[in-house]
DNA sequence: ATTCAGTATTACAGCGCTGGAAGAGGGTGT
DNA sequence: ACACCCTCTTCCAGCGCTGTAATACTGAAT
């Protein structure tokens, strides 16, 4: 049975394509006798609108794109599912695009989508430049995450110096003082990483707490390389009382290494991670970590995504959305004590 | 500046439209001249194809939609990021589609479908039945996982009952008796708990075990209903010396619970889990688990589905690939014994 | 020269739909 | 009865591209 076409519903309900269509999107000026008729054919046909024809004659795609590094990682599939619900609910579908952290991968995205398969992006770049994504800004785009970007383009984050601050002096207020940085990129600091790491810097600075290089443990990413290499430090014999960590999974992995050298978390070793993804609440001991607002950080990027594809033209604006420290067993508030309870909650930023 | 057309290039070129459309696809019958003088006019606008004018032209749209349930449990994301790498591979993109497990939603997804925004499917259902799935059939659709196609459509599953068997069986040789079962729906069962708890009461009743309904604890889905409902089981004195979970993330809170309530994991309680994720070789203690060869039911299911997009029309194949067991610290092979090391593998299985 | 088989290029229609403008009814006011 | 203004419906062109068929051009064979 070949597709049922507007055609053919207006053949079988012997008025134009263009009264079927109205009906179809719910159109005014179309009277309820008609709209019974025709709704009668659509039914009795099956007929289903093609999308395509449908694309190329709006030129528009109800689409939009989300261009992340990866799916696996948690934070990124909460991410992408988050956008996806919300988008929804706006009218548009999302199509999920990795790059890998990848060059190509990114530059691929962006040139893609000028073949308008997308009305806009969302994008978590981690390789391109300010100047490359500045060429690409016919397109509307909105920036996730910590890169800079160009004038013209509107951007959506944390603010990680803050937090990174906020854990670091959280360790060093339960009495902490050699505290390790772990779960930066080997080969090329990412953005992410390098703010990370001068925020916990800046707060061990301010306590008077030298800042010492052995003390920075770059991992592959991910939670093993944090096992790894966690583990030789300690095996090597690095003294420490703490870990902050880049992102959970390193604290996951960190956990574990610490763990599997006999050390006690927290009273031996206090660890902290960053995302709050799911496995937080559930890793024993449970993990203190940063809890970045992620429905404010979608609401307001899918929002001002909307708007540019609407066609507002102004220049870029700038948001910082809200996070929480929630503390948890890996590095409970207050005293280095016992393996305490629950979770608490600490300081929270914000706005633009 | 307006989108450049391939009108205007063929203007620019003093060419007509289908002879850059010939070079743009690099078709035969183009000579070598022509091709370089087109190529400089394509860059000297930057012309880049609309996909959506193509795919009305062709009728094919290079997209193929994954249906899963929640994007979130690690083991789709997993799934998703697999499929995109290798539907890119084959030349297709890949719309990922969350049903949540709902009926209206994997209704709506098999309905779009025919909306001509993508060339086939690759479909985890959950909640429609054969007889619905069948209305559907003029789509190309490949199934995962154990729900029973209609006779016309491919499936590609791990075998459930063998792999809930073979763990449970494990648990056994270990020389545990008390296993309980955690993980599967509160509500409504389904498919995939059904044929787990099959697998695990077969085994049971091939030792003599009598099959004890107390032991089996459904959970809300994630590790918090695990952690929850293990928890409360635990407290009211409920006897068991191991537990085979429905998946991963259920364990992960099983084993967050038996560590609360003061048990050692293996020791005093095996745990063992399904899908291998990430978290299940850094979880403390490691996670023995059920690994499916992912890329195998991705490979297979992607090639019968582009087969299918090219035309092929044969009754539905099914595939069943094969799934390893792999022992780590939560329940390792042998004894009982202590917190073992490392991860060794156990019973593998397979095909058509 | 003339035909013939290529190869290389163009003309044209159409994929399925929507936007805008023009047209057809049916009621009201004078 | 006529103009007039609603509301509802149809007509037509076109979104950007590709497939098919037709045409122009080469060189070799007759």
């Amino acid at each position: 049975m070949a597709r049922v076409r507007l055609q053919d519903v207006a053949d079988h309900a012997g008025v134009s394509m263009k009264t079927v269509s109205n009906v179809v999107r719910d159109q005014p000026y179309v009277s309820e006798a008609m709209r019974a008729r025709v709704q009668r054919s659509i039914d009795a046909l099956g007929y289903r609108p093609n999308l395509v024809g449908r694309q190329l004659a709006t030129g528009r795609t109800g689409s939009i794109a989300l261009g992340i590094p990866r799916l696996a990682q948690p934070y990124f599939a909460r991410l992408a599912s988050l956008v996806s619900d919300r988008a929804r609910e706006l009218g548009y579908r999302v199509l999920i695009v990795e790059t890998n952290s990848q060059l190509d991968a990114e530059r691929a995205l962006a040139q893609r989508l000028d073949a308008g398969f997308a009305d806009g992006v969302l994008f978590q770049p981690s390789r391109m430049t300010t100047e490359e994504l500045a060429g690409r800004d016919d397109l509307p785009m909105v920036l996730l995450g910590e890169s800079t970007p160009p004038a013209s383009m509107d951007r959506v984050c944390i603010d990680n110096v803050a937090a990174a601050h906020d854990v670091t002096e959280h360790l060093i207020a339960a009495g902490r003082r050699r505290i390790a940085f772990v779960g930066h990129e080997v080969e090329e600091l990412s953005d992410t990483s390098m703010l990370r790491i001068a925020g916990y810097e800046r707060a061990l600075a301010a306590h008077g707490i030298a800042v010492d290089p052995e003390l920075l443990i770059a991992t592959g990413g991910g939670a093993e390389g944090a096992v790894r290499e966690v583990g030789a430090a300690l095996a090597a014999g690095l003294e420490i009382d703490a870990i902050a960590c880049r992102d959970d999974l390193a604290a996951l992995g960190a956990l574990r290494a610490a763990q599997r050298h006999g050390l006690r978390v927290p009273d031996d070793i206090m660890i902290t991670g960053w995302d709050d993804i799911f496995m937080t609440e559930v890793s024993y001991p449970s993990l203190t970590t940063i809890s970045p607002n992620l429905d404010e950080l979608v609401g307001t990027a899918l929002a001002f995504l909307t708007e540019r594809i609407d066609g507002l033209d102004q220049p870029g604006r700038h948001v910082v959305v809200p996070y929480e420290l929630v503390a948890r067993e890996s590095a409970p508030a207050g005293g280095g004590g016992g393996t305490g309870a629950g979770a608490g909650t600490g300081a929270g930023t914000g706005t633009a």
